[in-house]
DNA sequence: GTCAATCTTGACACTTGTGTCAAGAATAAC
DNA sequence: GTTATTCTTGACACAAGTGTCAAGATTGAC
């Protein structure tokens, strides 16, 4: 059991998300990592340095696959239409889990003055990321409302912050959906 | 220095409520508001038990103060200006301090996991009773959206969240400002 | 087959925080 | 003034978590 790397580093920081996703970066710990990867602590010392450079990749990782899911929700259809799927995966992914794991980039967020800078400029790049996407979509998409589209995707993104919010005060995937109609109205309405 | 208290409850309540704002319910220690209060760690355990009893305490004198100072700004003017008013206020609360503290709601929201449940009854409340007090507000202003009062004052304080989130996640006031002022001009367009 | 490089493992040192407690000190009531 | 009550104080026990390290095991290159 040793000379060679007892785990695939793919799958290692696929489980590492999972742990940071359901706890948090600070209420994670090495052995909570390790005990779900069936992996000795000391060999992620080893291999990783310390926490905080797990949950880099680990970040980095779901900041993509969250980024890119958000695109193609926003690829089709009127802006009324491409905002409804934008927001049906943002709530997905913030609901999904038992118990809901809520929004990784948002839970981080608020431990921002726990965390240090490279964690709060993912942070602040994920949503700036998401902010162009959302812009850009709305730019090129019929019926969009009559906002600048700049402005328009802040609100839209702080919008859904707002849901990953409310979801961690407890309210349901059903209510966030139906805030989330109703702010889809309350923009697109002519 | 025994026999008789040597703080004030009122005093020590609210030098809690600045640490407890400052770092958060699970990153401020006992011997942090002990030095803040100029007490021992021992007297806050002798005279309130644990940590969370002084964080509900104080939290609920910032809910009370926050509710209030909402309702105020909600108060006078026809719907956009009661908007206006009401995101001044609680982008002020959330940017105030040096370094800026935050929302403490939405901060303690986000610690939902490590929370008791009276704590996240707490969160939980001060959402539905802000929720009541734009509903209400809105209700009764002139120029007030064609939504359904309980809608709009559920996606009103959503925003609002989504607000706090963006403070943590590094955006400036003035950034705040404006994009709450770009949802305002959304909802009460013509 | 040898051997250097690399990984694993368990123990260790350290830090930080919680909550408890006994002893001492001051107060207030009588 | 005496005395019971209450508060303060510092020490203590305990629990988690981080990060380090030496020793041992295995591998892969040669």
């Amino acid at each position: 059991m040793a000379g060679a790397r007892q785990f695939d580093e793919q799958e290692l920081i696929a489980t590492a998300l999972d742990v940071f996703w359901r706890k948090g970066l600070h209420d994670a710990t090495m052995q909570d990592i390790a005990t779900a990867a069936g992996v000795q602590r000391g060999s992620l010392y080893n291999a990783y340095g310390d926490k905080e450079a797990i949950f880099l990749r680990a970040f980095d990782r779901y900041a993509e696959q969250f980024l890119d899911t958000a695109g193609k929700a926003l690829a089709q259809g009127d802006a009324r239409g491409r905002l409804g799927n934008f927001f049906d995966v943002i709530i997905v992914n913030m609901t999904g889990g038992s118990p809901p794991r809520g929004c990784l980039t948002t839970r981080t967020a608020l431990d921002t003055a726990a965390s240090s800078a490279a964690v709060r400029e993912r942070v602040h790049g994920v949503l700036t990321r998401l902010e162009r996407i959302v812009g850009e979509a709305m730019s090129s998409a019929a019926g969009a409302p009559a906002i600048e589209a700049n402005r328009l995707a802040r609100v839209v993104v702080t919008f859904t912050r707002g849901l990953a919010v409310m979801e961690r005060a407890g309210f349901s995937r059903k209510q966030l959906k139906d805030a989330a109609a109703t702010f889809i109205d309350a923009l697109t309405r002519r």
